[in-house]
DNA sequence: GAAATAGTGTCTGTAAGACATTATATT
DNA sequence: AATATAATGTCTTACAGACACTATTTC
């Protein structure tokens, strides 16, 4: 086939280029369920999807974000006031269709947040942000752009790490328990963990430090434990239930 | 701090998008080896990198491409001939520094093919492009942009994953044999596996179908195989190893 | 029959899953 | 003392890893 020379969106400034944007699934525990933030987009006429529910994000600003990771971490501490969660790279969405305004990309980052943290209301005009369980969404799910495939995809990618590694580690803030870590777990996992098996993995994994008894419980008092490494979780050699 | 209100890119044209493009790291078995194809840039004086080794991409084109993964495929189809391998999104990488020419963000796919669907030398210009071992690369490495990160994270990401999944069966034409398979196992992770283990849970898993014995080896020759859904690999329950 | 490769069998250690039991706090 | 939760112990089973063995082809 005849290779045709691709012209160059720099030598002729006129070449469409997709615009880019990024956007953040940002998980907590909350209220015994795993929850998610959203925002509603604006009612404007000229706007993409009005009043519908959508996932934080927005345009990168060239002059304002060094990278993607930056400009991910610029609209969640706008967000939520958490400035040093973990996050993680969920994948890209770049398509003609998905925003009605034309050819899109969206870079998309996932983040876990400790529910603790958040002790007032995101942000300043919290009429438009809220959570939401990931089982009771707005609109039955209908996102606006393709946000909802999105959200299905971070959830995915969430629920298959939970079953081989310390991730809900991160929805905790410290010092934490392991029957609270066991309780995250279940909450993510949407099913019950063996008590004996879960503490042996999480204790010969090593990646717990002891901090103390924890008090001001109900009835015997657990050892509480920070993370010995914030920055990653750790991988299990084996999932949870490798057969049902 | 106050929420300034982000100017819109397509409000105002002259606002700066970052440019879009897309990547592939295509890899294969061939001499065995794991090996990867690079292109060379062009030596024009306003080229970025002239002369050094890339990865095969450019930029989206809003007009050819649905997209991101239909852009991925037409630049893989136009370097390799190969049609319909197994490709999966890495991620992405944008930041102001990563192209001289300005912000640009780019989306990466990874790509297995079988390395006897390649008879012919790839494409019609043969010369600026060139296979090579993931340990035998040019420039000791040193690609251009942020290639070598992005050709390593994808290294990182094939070898995770065929601790605990089929990839390498589609690095193999059809049919292909069990032997092959654990070949192909063995090139990837760098190191033997054992035979009994291997076909047992090759089999167990049941995503290899019969096809016949093949002859035309050199003693006793062995079973067929394809695979039962060419989209998608199976994942096992445990890693291979699971510590050392 | 020798040699080389394909394929199977056997043993053992480790660890997960299930469940029972003990330990330590509050009221 | 009763109770609730934290933490540990015991038993069984499944399976990976190691390695020996058998099977089937070519020369």
């Amino acid at each position: 086939m005849a290779q045709k020379k691709t012209p160059s969106p720099l030598d002729a400034p006129e070449f469409a280029r997709p615009f880019t944007t990024v956007d953040v699934v940002i998980f907590t525990v909350r209220q015994q369920a795993l929850q998610v933030l959203l925002m509603q987009r604006p009612d404007g006429a000229q706007e993409p999807f009005p009043g519908r529910w959508a996932l934080p994000g927005g345009f990168v600003d060239v002059a304002l974000d060094e990278d993607l990771q930056a400009c991910a971490r610029r609209k969640l501490a706008g967000k939520t006031g958490v400035d040093s969660p973990y996050l993680e790279q969920l994948g890209s969405w770049g398509s003609a269709r998905r925003d009605p305004r034309g050819w899109s990309a969206t870079h998309v980052y996932f983040a876990l947040i400790p529910g603790q943290a958040l002790t007032l209301e995101p942000g300043g005009n919290a009429a438009d942000v809220a959570w939401f369980g990931v089982d009771a969404l707005p609109d039955e799910g209908r996102l606006a752009f393709d946000h909802g495939d999105i959200l299905q995809a971070a959830l995915e990618r969430l629920r298959g790490k939970v079953e081989y590694t310390s991730l809900p580690a991160f929805l905790l803030a410290e010092p934490f328990t392991l029957p609270q870590l066991q309780q995250a777990y279940e909450i993510v996992l949407g099913r019950p963990v063996d008590k004996s098996g879960f503490r042996t993995r999480m204790l010969s994994a090593g990646f717990l430090v002891e901090a103390g008894h924890v008090e001001g419980g109900t009835r015997r008092p657990a050892m509480g434990y920070r993370l010995a490494d914030r920055r990653a979780p750790v991988v299990f050699p084996r999932t949870f239930s490798p057969r049902d």
